[in-house]
DNA sequence: TTGTATGCGTTATCAC
DNA sequence: GTGATAACGCATACAA
């Protein structure tokens, strides 16, 4: 049982004081040059590697500021649970969260750009921001990155901001995968697909539609023009009603939001759901009744939860460890059928 | 920002000692039973919770070994990388393991005894046990459980044996997955299954070949015999040409393991690739080859990587914190297509 | 710049 | 059973 190698048994290796050894892993700190470099040597030598434990438990406790902007109860619901399962794996390392929700029609970029200020004024240490992405959030973000405050965004990313780094799904692949579904689920000569997005203002949404169009030429499948639902049941009902009315004949419909269950009312009273292939996006309660039902053949889990979980995560390393992020961070999109629904609930 | 509340707080607020407060939070410590239950309360009432990391901090180290019998190399170095990996994000709180692996070839049981002897000698708190289920090991591992000292079964389970729990994969969706997975890509009227497995001794693959079949039924597919590949290429070589030779007409293949290269062999070789549908398991770089190509349609993902980082990252938490388990830890299966393949890779 | 002393929150140890 | 005190391994305010 070898006596662990601690910043003690260098500092007497050495003849050097603790606060020295201790010093020289911390890169800001006032040491020697040479001095540091005989620490960092010796360190190697000898086998020490810093317990961040203890290097936590004797540091200053920092603070997140999350806002949240729901559009999709079920969505934004597994977000927070994730940044809240962070945070509980996390609470013993002085670290707190302020999270501040705005439903689905509470939202105003005023009150944002309020609840951003105080988080400023309060100097929190970083930032979580998630559903932002007009100019004014942008600024604002930018605003809050100058200040010396860290900024993540969850979902959809902000480009153009100087935020640390993005908590999202790989699009890229999602977008594939549901090309590849309907290559494997429909003949070759009945391949027209109606695309429902959420809202097209959204980043994901546009990456989503956009990456599907490129792949669905590879496998002959033909588009018909995307419908922008806006996220809002309502006209995602109306939508799908224009959509059938207008087009001659849909084989498939890929839904790209978590906003699909009009659509799938409609087939079901339309008693379509054995001649349309539906691809839907996520997965939740009400969607798992129509994938029961066969109205809808497979969705694209997201992992939201994953999403917020890494957000908080990676966050917190980097916080604490300074340990390097990767500007994106992304969770693997995954294939829910019937038969492996149930792992998903 | 309110002082947190710690033991200090509370033995304040009680005017008791703080050895009394920590003694509260300690299942068998010795301590007047009135007394606990005061503490507990007022814990309650100040809000104050047990910081895990001071906690840690303070206790003594512990020793977790790790056995694994390798069978096919892929599967069990990712198992080794994600318990590997478990034990680097706990390395920091005294934490340490001990990892005998032996190679296909290398393993007796003979040599597993003795390992396991050494582990009882030397009073490890846990042990990690791959790829044993004999009844020798059986006996041995209950030895081990007798003596306190936690076992915990990684991928197959040991069953009849007093383990802590099991880290495995979900072998009833897994199966029923590739079930439904041939429904979509078979043709109604061409649905003869022949299915390779590894070593029927192992639980595992007697799970999958068995709900398999259950769920065939259910889609109409007919099952050929199984053939049991050992685990060993050469055999999986002789069995398939066997199968061809055999079976008048086989639409789809099932391996069940990840002794699947010398069937895609087979397929590639007498260009057998676009009227037959394989679906295999697990994802290594020479499977990925015959995805890509388009032999494999599918494979079937069970992390080996968070199986192995389940198995020591909830043994540490049970150790450390006595957090409960349940007696099976899964993973979720995936389906991996060529299009989301670079994922896994 | 450097070293000393103290704190972080808890448990182990050892007297009582 | 109980309480004081020394760890645990590190960072840092403060003094030098």
């Amino acid at each position: 049982m070898e006596k662990k190698v601690t910043i003690y048994t260098l500092a007497e290796k050495l003849n050097m004081s603790v606060s020295a050894v201790s010093r020289a892993f911390t890169p800001n700190s006032k040491l020697n040059a040479e001095k540091r470099k005989i620490i960092l040597e010796a360190a190697e030598k000898y086998g020490y590697v810093q317990n961040k434990m203890a290097s936590r438990l004797s540091q200053n406790p920092f603070h997140i500021g999350v806002i949240m902007r729901g559009r999709i109860e079920a969505y934004y619901h597994q977000m927070t649970d994730g940044i809240n399962a962070a945070f509980l794996e996390f609470k013993d390392y002085k670290v707190s969260y302020d999270l501040r929700n705005y439903k689905p029609g509470e939202f105003t970029v005023e009150k944002a750009c309020k609840t951003l200020d105080e988080f400023l004024e309060k100097k929190y240490d970083a930032v979580i921001v998630h559903g932002l992405y007009n100019q004014d959030m942008i600024n604002k973000v930018n605003q809050l990155a100058d200040a010396g405050i860290k900024v993540v965004t969850l979902h959809n990313d902000m480009t153009g901001t100087k935020r640390l780094f993005c908590s999202t799904t790989n699009i890229a692949i999602a977008a594939s995968m549901v090309a590849q579904l309907f290559d494997i689920l429909l003949p070759k000569n009945h391949r027209n697909i109606a695309v429902f997005t959420g809202s097209m203002q959204s980043p994901i949404h546009q990456g989503l539609v956009f990456n599907f169009s490129n792949h669905a030429s590879r496998y002959g499948l033909n588009l018909i023009q995307p419908y922008d639902t806006l996220d809002i049941p309502d006209i995602a009902e109306r939508l799908v009603e224009e959509a059938f009315a207008t087009n001659a004949e849909i084989n498939g419909i890929y839904i790209s939001s978590a906003n699909s269950i009009p659509i799938c009312r409609f087939l079901e009273k339309h008693e379509l759901g054995d001649k349309i292939a539906v691809i839907a996006s996520d997965v939740f309660e009400e969607l798992s009744e129509y994938i029961r039902k066969g109205i809808v053949k497979a969705t694209i889990f997201q992992d939201p939860f994953a999403q917020g979980y890494n957000a908080f995560a990676k966050l917190y390393h980097y916080l604490a460890e300074s340990e390097p992020v990767q500007p994106v961070v992304t969770t693997k999109p995954q294939i829910v059928l019937e038969s492996n629904l149930s792992l998903y609930e």
